[in-house]
DNA sequence: TAGATTGTTAATCGATTAACAATC
DNA sequence: TAGATTGTTAATCGATTAACAATC
């Protein structure tokens, strides 16, 4: 990382998932070299933007010539935290648990999700995903006896931050929040949330607007 | 709307469900009135940054007391659309779509979906939420006979394309799109993306950073 | 009335865009 | 070399915060 003192600014990180999209595929396409200009293109970012974000972490093209898709996607995969391997486990074994539980990307971005977890007896032991739907009465121990790095929260709200203290507790690092309430966590700990109700409100507000 | 012509940021709209959440929240606790400073402390913004967002839409406060809570859960629910009654179908059938189907918040909103559509003959013909799943060579004489609002695309990436041109070609003005691509569309008609990868990719980066 | 809190204007801050020298 | 495009500084723009008069 060029300047790790710097603070780069969460808008910046959250591009970063949208540039490798399209060098991806840009792979796909065989297309080897890229111009910030003609990723601005694609985008929808103005070319001067993509040089600065860049620029955060590192001096990763070439003038006169541009950036090359491979290495560029890879650095952005670095940078992200990709191949880390680090270890979630899924709070809520419902439809939207299911769903997230068959997720081929997890391993990917380097996140493997191990367990999940129900409080619904149809749904414990049962199978998704190669994993076994455990009760979530066992939680406690499990967390005890296994490093998880992120929780996967997918249950209701009521229960969101009982689980993310226990999860906290036990030295869990990252929360993915689905539930549509916000958990409080520590210093150092970071939750990520996917907000449905927000997004699908913002699109009903744009329908007429 | 207090000024229809001045342009209203993203960012606003992005903040109106977060203080919506909130105002249920106090409103099931049953507190009457709420002053800017204490929803600031509750939901992580300034007074003012609440203040400023909310004279976007017209005075809703009463200087010297605050804000009634339950007529300004009203206006924001209001502004955002909710209680409209649009129709949305989902386009994919597979564990996704199959949690947005049973997802309870879509009527509370203002849209009704009515429907699901998919390729996989295992799926057709199974029901979900009160909604039997049909097979989606069907979907284009379905658009042609049927008003549809909102397309909401739970499918591969591959398609996203494809579908979001037969819906939008045949009166959709909304895309909630939770296809892991960026989508075309023409003036007019709103795309909304959740974009899991995405999320979970700026957790991955915050774990570490 | 006095205290509290809004609505709104002005000041600040941060993020985006433009410009251009460096250089491949 | 000449042309292209980066890396980076400076300028602009927009969003957030501060301040305060209006007023309940």
């Amino acid at each position: 990382m060029a300047n790790s003192e710097k603070k780069i600014s969460k808008a910046v990180i959250r591009r970063l998932p949208i540039y490798l999209m399209y060098l991806e595929e840009l792979e796909n396409k065989n297309v080897k070299g890229i111009s910030s200009k003609k990723l601005g293109e694609m985008t929808g970012f103005t070319p001067s933007q993509i040089r600065q974000d860049l620029n955060n972490f590192g001096g990763f093209g070439q003038q006169g010539y541009g950036y090359s898709v491979n290495s560029l996607k890879n650095e952005i995969g670095s940078i992200l935290g990709y191949g880390k391997n680090k270890k979630g486990i899924i709070i809520g074994g419902g439809k939207l648990g299911k769903a997230l539980a068959s997720y081929e990307r997890f391993k990917y971005v380097g996140l493997e999700v191990v367990d999940i977890f129900d409080r619904n007896p149809d749904n414990i032991g049962t199978e998704i995903g190669g994993i076994t739907i455990r009760d979530v009465s066992e939680l406690e121990q499990y967390v005890k006896n296994n490093k998880v790095d992120v929780g996967i929260l997918t249950i209701p709200k009521e229960s969101a931050q009982e689980y993310t203290d226990l999860l906290v507790e036990n030295g869990a690092r990252g929360i993915w929040n689905f539930a549509s309430t916000e958990v409080k966590v520590p210093e150092g700990v970071v939750v990520e949330n996917v907000r449905l109700n927000d997004s699908l409100s913002v699109l009903m507000y744009y329908l007429d607007n």
